[in-house]
RNA sequence: GGGCCGUUAGCUCAUCUGGCAGAGCACCUGACUUUUAAUCAGGUGGUGGCAGGUUCGAGUCCUGCACGGCCUACCA
């Protein structure tokens, strides 16, 4: 690493200690503007609109971006949140002082400016400056302006250079924000009540992902990072509240690729006397309306394919996809042996040391997933797959879960919950001893269970991926282009 | 974990088979009072990711490492 002195330039250091020989603070506590960018270009459009010929003073703020000097007069680009104003600097028509500074100014500087606002010979909208004010020096020179930053390193690693160089990923994450805002304006209005439940626990539970691990040293204990919301939100449904979701962050110690950042956020609901068909007509009204919400139409394009989201989404069975898209019919093979040679005979490679249930799920993200591009619903999963959903009457095997795909994505996973305490406990311990088999620790969560035994409402649950979602409205492939800071290895020397 | 590709100035990129490391933007100096990728003239800026090796000579060839990307595997 090199030291402050090696990495800020010489120039840069100068041009800041003149500012301050002049008597002026590089970096004032506090500014008013009269005017964002965009407000004054309305504003402008207003006064022709109606003929006035009196020009308006306005003061604005905000960040440098180009600087065209012609001698006596320069153009400057000025950049705020809400978009570009040029500003006119000439020599004769500001004074003296504020055009030593103005000398001293480089690209990346924060500055504030007042003067009228008019339209230069070629109509772009201009405040001729009278007045300029330095908010906050810039050390650093920005990435380069036709061009802009692409080297997807320093993108994720310096986000706050891709946010100023690359205006689509200010779209990005601005939709992202609205997105997450309006699935609490969608599910708030259905009566649902935001909750929110530790992220610190003694156990990891409600999905079965390896979980970070930290230390309390009051309690000298040590506690896991939440891996699912899951079990907490049912002990809310115990408690009495029929509708509940939590949207947050949960954590998973496993692999990074594209679609799998450590930390990520989801939205669980859960919904007292719902069941599983009930969830799915929410998820599809739920999407579609924030696609019509958020970028004003339910037919978006992801990946280059058209993708339509208005409801109602295809529901299929899991069987009926897998046998469809691989050829094998699961329930044919009822036990991992037979199902492995038959995957074997079909060619695919197998892990022998998967189980039954991981084989059924190699087949649904090898065959199927990647040609779920148009929204559907895939239902009734093997119960061994999911623990904590409630069995289908009548048939035995499987349980009420659907997961939702759009994109060829995961985005979402529900199920009626099994709220029958012994059941619950029996398929805890089922799990428990499959996953020893592959040396995994698994504990039974006592408490969840002592809750569940003072008896939980039938209800219906619900896990959405909102990272994924992001993705799927903004059309982009990684995970990293949805999350403002993913995690990266750390850069060695 | 495996495979392939990448890493050269602050940024975007060149640098044919090994032979003095370049351009544009940014920055500096000068000219220019309506430019907008301003223009024109001149200039500063490099441990070529890191560490070794081969060679008279390495950004270029070889080995190892780091980081990143894609694919693959793993991870419900």
């Amino acid at each position: 690493m090199s030291t402050r002195g090696e990495r800020i330039s010489e120039q840069r250091l100068q041009k800041l200690n003149n500012i301050r020989a002049m008597g002026i603070d590089p970096y004032p506590p506090r500014f008013k503007r009269t005017h964002t960018a965009r407000q004054t270009i309305d504003l402008l459009g207003q006064q022709e609109k109606e003929s006035k010929s009196e020009q308006v003073t306005v003061t604005v703020a905000g960040r440098v971006m180009a600087n065209r000097s012609m001698g006596k007069v320069s153009f400057l680009d000025l950049r705020d949140e809400s978009g570009k104003i040029q500003l006119m600097v000439g020599k004769d028509r500001i004074k003296e002082a504020d055009f030593n500074l103005f000398k001293e100014l480089d690209i990346g500087d924060f500055i504030g400016a007042t003067g009228k606002v008019f339209r230069t010979r070629s109509k772009e909208p201009t405040i001729e400056v009278n007045s300029l004010t330095l908010l906050a020096k810039s050390l650093q020179a920005l990435p380069e302006k036709w061009h802009g930053l692409s080297d997807v390193e320093i993108r994720y690693r310096q986000r706050y250079l891709d946010l100023i160089s690359n205006e689509e990923v200010r779209k990005t994450f601005r939709l992202r924000s609205n997105i997450i805002n309006n699935v609490r304006q969608f599910l708030d209005g259905r009566g649902f009540i935001e909750v929110e439940t530790p992220i610190l626990w003694p156990d990891a539970g409600g999905a079965t992902a390896k979980p970070f691990i930290t230390h309390h040293n009051a309690l000298d204990r040590d506690l896991y990072l939440r891996i699912a919301t899951e079990l907490h939100l049912k002990r809310l449904l115990i408690g009495g509240f029929e509708k509940v979701y939590e949207l947050g962050r949960i954590f998973r110690n496993e692999g990074i690729d594209a679609t799998h950042n450590p930390e990520f956020t989801t939205l669980e609901s859960y919904e007292a006397y719902a069941d599983y068909n009930e969830v799915m007509k929410m998820v599809e009204e739920m999407v579609s309306t924030l696609a019509q919400q958020v970028l004003g139409t339910t037919a978006i394009e992801f990946a280059g394919t058209k993708i339509e989201l208005k409801p109602p989404w295809q529901r299929i069975s899991l069987r009926e996809a897998i046998t469809q898209h691989s050829g094998i019919d699961f329930v044919q093979y009822p036990n991992a042996e037979m199902l492995r040679s038959k995957m074997r005979e079909k060619g695919i490679e197998v892990d022998p040391q998967k189980n039954w249930a991981h084989l059924v799920d190699d087949l649904l993200s090898t065959f199927v997933e990647p040609k779920l591009l148009q929204p559907v619903f895939l239902v009734d999963y093997p119960a061994s797959l999911s623990p904590l959903a409630k069995r289908k009457p009548g048939e035995a095997r499987v349980v009420e879960r659907f997961e939702a795909f759009a994109g060829g994505m995961e985005i979402a996973n529900a199920f009626t919950e099994l709220n029958d305490p012994l059941e619950q406990r029996e398929r805890f311990l089922q799990q428990a001893r499959e996953r020893q088999q592959h040396d995994v620790e698994e504990t039974v969560d006592e408490d969840f269970l002592l809750a569940l035994e003072h008896g939980m409402p039938p209800a219906g649950g619900l896990g959405v991926g909102i990272d994924r979602l992001v993705m799927l409205f903004t059309n982009n492939q990684s995970i990293r282009e949805v999350i403002l800071f993913p995690q990266l290895k750390e850069k060695g020397e």
